[in-house]
DNA sequence: CCGCCTCATGTACACGTGTCCAGATACTGG
DNA sequence: CCAGTATCTGGACACGTGTACATGAGGCGG
């Protein structure tokens, strides 16, 4: 501990002036003498001076920090995902504290750490953790973003995906080219996503009359989608195979081409989520994508209020209605 | 702000007791009636209480907070490392903060942000920041692990790998097949992985007599891979391509399969990184793999030092002789 | 020239915790 | 029963910052 930071006192005693005029120097919106301001900046550089936010935040309960709660952050899906979040955030001076759930026997001691940190804001990634889990955990002022699950009414911000539309597109298309066999490879039952998603499809297919069988035995995985598939491509002939998200879809397609089937010709294969490698030339499935933004465009508004200005919990139901179709092999 | 988390002091007069005895009964090593403890104890758990980390670090200097530095975390090889990485930090209730430098146009700015928090530990993953700018930045008390960059003698902490043997096996088990054309594709030719990881191959290849071309317009995307690899295999005809990283061995794949060359027979294909895809059924290349834990287990090891104890910043050249061959498609 | 208002800065304190030091209590041995 | 000691607890303070309040200087109109 050779070096210890130098703090605003000291600054200020070499600045000749008192630890109050260091603090004003850095808050923009407090007045004081230009040049002043710009002495004590200069001061500060050269000492290679920083406020502590430690300290900062035990003083006006605003840490500008953001947990981020998610199952795991290894699949392609979250990462991107995360990417993309981590990097608004830093946009906005706000530091993410990441939390991966997964292998964890006690998920919610991570959230009672997290909360011990005083974050500003919780987004929940994970349907490991439960909302009423994470209300419990973190102080009610709190803003909870969650996308997992639904809240019936909760007092709680949600950020729903709708691509219902973009669902409504392929399956059109699909019947177009003569298409009626569907079968939907689900991942968790009991996950709401993947209800959805079942959901946005049962309803295209409605509008034609048709609906799709279920089968239930994935797990996300590139391995289980392409164990499933082989399975499932035994003992039925579908024509579309449509998968929870996009590893198992990839693993789908691999099955079908180890059964001698082309694709799309014979099968077509859907999956969600939009990651990068759905579009490489060895994959080439047609996915329908989470609108890049749509979590981090929900939590920006809700992090952007006037100082002082708590977030209005109240909020529910905010849909956001719109899917695109990332990459499409169907011709 | 309905309900403010209570407070030590609120607590102890809850308890009948002082603040201080609260303090003490969430200190292990500190002596108290047992009694006593287990009656604070309970009362915290009845009332939710826990305490403030900030208020905790302004006063023994101990965040318990790890910086973790990358480029970008949406490439697999980055997303696995990281996820691996915070498990092992939560596992010993460590909180990381990521940081993502890419398309960041002051990236000195999010490390400078990051020391604000007082954090206990820096792990560089990124070779867009220079160690040099991050010894700058943190306070000279504080480990930085670097994964990226040689140290040459500096005061610091490094994490080398060493996957020559790994390297020599390989190469062994395909000159023994006949292979004798080897071609090198480069990611960024000043990166220093990528610098360690030629030099491993031209050793092996030495061993046999032989020596390789190197190509260095990749960028470690799957993007360029492919379209270098369709470049490179039109005007030259290698019966060994090695990659820079397993996204770039992929996209070569599937530029080799687009030429009609049919891996591995006519063209064997060498990542480096062991990402999970790399296995998959319509990759199937021969990739390299970082030992999982090498980083983290290092990382451990510095930071599990009894209370008090600064950890020792000059241990260099700690280099990790071990690397495996996580996925092999060559017969 | 005096009083009032504005602006710039200094003083004091609060935020919540851990720890040093001192005081109090119980316990043991003679 | 008393002295000495071990054990437990309370009081006070420090950590570094932001802000309400007080103070002082200077400008301006009457």
């Amino acid at each position: 501990m050779r070096k210890k930071s130098l703090t605003s006192v000291e600054l200020a005693k070499l600045a000749g002036v008192s630890s109050a005029t260091v603090s004003r120097a850095f808050s923009p919106d407090s007045s004081m003498k230009p040049a002043t301001r710009a002495r004590i900046r200069a001061l500060a550089d050269e000492h290679g001076f920083r406020p502590n936010s430690m300290a900062r935040s035990l003083n006006n309960n605003q840490s500008r920090l953001v947990a981020l709660v998610y199952n795991t952050v290894a699949n392609p899906a979250e990462a991107e995902g995360l990417d993309e979040l981590i990097h608004l955030l830093q946009a906005r001076e706000r530091m993410p504290l990441v939390l991966c759930c997964a292998n964890h026997d006690d998920r919610n001691l991570l959230m009672r750490i997290a909360s011990t940190y005083q974050v500003d804001h919780v987004v929940l990634h994970s349907d490991a953790v439960s909302i009423d889990d994470a209300v419990g955990i973190f102080r009610t002022a709190i803003p909870i973003i969650a996308s997992s699950e639904p809240l019936d009414g909760r007092d709680l911000f949600e950020v729903r995906l709708d691509a219902a539309a973009a669902t409504q597109q392929i399956v059109d298309h699909l019947v177009r080219q003569g298409r009626s066999r569907f079968v939907y490879l689900s991942g968790r039952a009991s996950s709401h996503i993947d209800k959805r998603r079942q959901n946005w499809f049962s309803q295209a297919l409605h509008q034609h009359g048709l609906s799709f069988q279920v089968v239930e035995h994935g797990d996300y995985s590139y391995e289980s989608g392409f164990k499933e598939s082989v399975l499932l491509l035994r003992r039925m002939r579908p024509d579309v195979l449509v998968c929870a998200n996009d590893l198992m879809a990839i693993g789908g397609r691999d099955a079908a081409a180890l059964l001698g089937l082309r694709v799309p010709l014979d099968l077509a294969i859907v999956g969600h989520d939009g990651v990068a490698l759905a579009a490489w030339e060895s994959h080439s499935i047609t996915t329908i994508m989470a609108p890049p933004g749509v979590v981090s465009g929900a939590l920006a508004e809700q992090i952007e209020l006037p100082r002082g200005v708590r977030p209005d919990r109240r909020i529910i139901d905010c849909v956001v209605r719109w899917g695109s179709i990332a990459h499409m092999d169907i011709a």
